[in-house]
DNA sequence: CATGAATGAGAATTCATTCAT
DNA sequence: TATGAATGAATTCTCATTCAT
């Protein structure tokens, strides 16, 4: 269990590499275990320490587990798609890639999702985590925006639509397609995105013609 | 703290009532504090009980917490919105219903879908929770494909609807929904409803020639 | 597991019946799992009735315990070899007796010596145990120390034994025959007998020649 | 997991010696209370650390029971009397060196008797004590069985003998003299060791033909 | 007689954390 | 840095016993 890595070099891991080792491991932990299921002990020994030597790194499992909000909000946030070297897609093609995103995702790194619904749970009750989560939302939230609102700008969106509703429902669907990883539907993601896709594409190009049913939904 | 309540008779509520208390306890601990802060000692002190008594009700934590998760899935399908007497809605209308439900759900009885997520979590490691679960969103699934193929059926809906993707997405767009009452978003949930529910109806009552005409049929 | 027996009679069996009943189940349940495993509740529950009924009958586990013991007790002074009709057979086929007894328990109901062996560990706990036990080995010293004085009277044994010691190895080996049930030689139970009876009888039988060896065992 | 254990240093003996020290607490207490009544936080306050700390050492009680069981197998092989230097005593002395050491043991460690009635009893539902129980047993025998031959080998014990029943009988009544350590019948200890070795002796070193004729050979 | 309900006094075990070295 | 040792606070669960009905 022990790691003695290293050959001949620089003799000491530093600092940040084992914080990191111990991130990652706790981070699988989560996965694999849930929060609940986390151990120090566990993360500890899996990384060739004892859990006191952890506890020099992060003071308190509390500590740990902050670390490992921020490796995911990290992930999360390298995790896109790679770029379409340059070429400008235009608002659509923008939207087509957010749901191309949440599909590589799914597929490169599911268990990003596990450890995001574990932490939307537990972030009712944890105020730090609560505030992580958030700012990704809000940054998410407002490159969604941004895309609508050039959408609109440049016509390619119907001229009445509600930038902020549109992005809000579109931030809602992408969410729920992530939560699906989880449940017994995970065979028919892709038709889910698909479907998903579509049916926002359909709603964001169509004509203006204001049909009457959109303000009737609640009796 | 004594529940010797209800019923208009004289006895004491020998079982079921005692029993019934202890889950509506249970399930408000796991509202405010989560599954992994489930007590059954406080359960039992705010039952005005010791722990040993309610383990005499319930001879194990996990039968304590099946039965709240029975509870809720009792709870889930009565908080429908009550039916408008007789009239048939119409696909169209029985579509509107989801969404009126959902908002329904959420302004009665919210704490629900708090529930409902830490379950959705939790049934990754317990497959009890994830067979109720699983059962419950089969239910509700058959639902809606009955929704779609009937709308598709009465010339409501687009005849080139894809039944169960449309069944899918739209079970997962009012999940969706529900998980939003969780986050720092809870104020723009009816946005957030209008929204979808628009682009749902949208979707569905949209010809089938990619044209931007739209013909409204239900009431 | 019920035990509605009785048909038309006298319909409730009286105290002693149930009490019977109790006893034999606790005896049973000592047999399969000791007297640590011993549980009040599964032992109502197998008489067809609540732990709080049993108490009723005995008032203390400790009781039912007592009761269990009386039960052995009198159980193992009935379960003698049924006599041979009438014949006299003389201290020496007193002794045998005594070996074909032991075989004849062990073969009939060898769960006696389990409760036997269970109850002399407890004794050294439980004085009224104790008590119990050693007035059941006070009486059968006497009947051996009988035997071995008729046997020398007669001129059947020889005429230097010493009387006392004798029944007290008699006593020892007899014993040890019973706790080899447990252990992992009871397939040769037979065989033991047979030898020790054989050594036994040699000795009690041979003329009185002394032999220097007798005083010397020990260093 | 260390073993800096004691030389003659200076250093604080850091795991064995703490170990060792709670399993001899745990076999006195054994002793004392019996099995059933073994409690890790006493064991652990008499040794001066709290149950944590005991749980520490041995992850679980089991694991203590399993350590005192092996502290008990070791002690019983060490507590045979001391080899009367270099001296051959034949097969005749092997056997009174057998009687002498169980009188010795019940001189010096009494205890270890009742230890090993306790559990002979629990081994019946232990398998993991049973396989101890059995291999020192075992061990036993066979040291018997070997006597016996190179008694009959070296015509110092009768040639009929049945070399595997007499070790068998042997080892029930020594067997037997350590169960009586327990009873009431503690003072009478000697007379019963001498009583059953002068009968063994004797049947053991009887001439075949079954006369009344001794012959002693053994020195 | 009989019982359902309630309880208290432990029991073992878990785990994050502290601390001297 | 690193760790072995120690701990306390909590947690679930067990079981004989009590008691009102």
């Amino acid at each position: 269990m022990r790691v003695d890595d290293e050959g001949g070099g620089a003799r000491r891991v530093p600092d940040a590499g084992r914080r990191h080792a111990l991130v990652r491991i706790a981070y699988r932990h989560i996965v694999e275990r849930g929060f609940e299921g986390l151990r120090v002990r566990e993360v500890a020994r899996e990384a060739g320490m004892t859990h006191a030597t952890l506890l020099y790194y992060f003071p308190t499992k509390e500590a740990l587990i902050q670390a490992v909000v921020g490796y995911l909000a990290h992930e999360f946030s390298v995790s896109r798609l790679p770029d379409l070297a340059g070429a400008d897609q235009g608002a659509l093609g923008d939207v087509r890639r957010e749901f191309a995103d949440v599909r590589h995702r799914i597929r490169t790194t599911p268990e990003m999702f596990v450890v995001l619904s574990e932490l939307a749970v537990r972030s009712r009750r944890d105020p730090a985590i609560a505030h992580i989560l958030q700012a990704l939302e809000a940054g998410w939230r407002g490159h969604l925006v941004d895309i609508m609102g050039r959408g609109v700008a440049d016509g390619v969106f119907r001229s009445d639509l509600d930038v902020d509703a549109a992005a809000l429902a579109l931030m809602a669907q992408l969410a729920a397609i992530g939560y699906r990883v989880l449940g017994p539907y995970a065979a028919e993601i892709d038709h889910l995105i698909a479907q998903l896709a579509a049916q926002t594409e359909h709603w964001l190009t169509t004509s203006s013609a204001p049909s009457p049913t959109e303000k009737e939904t609640g009796r």
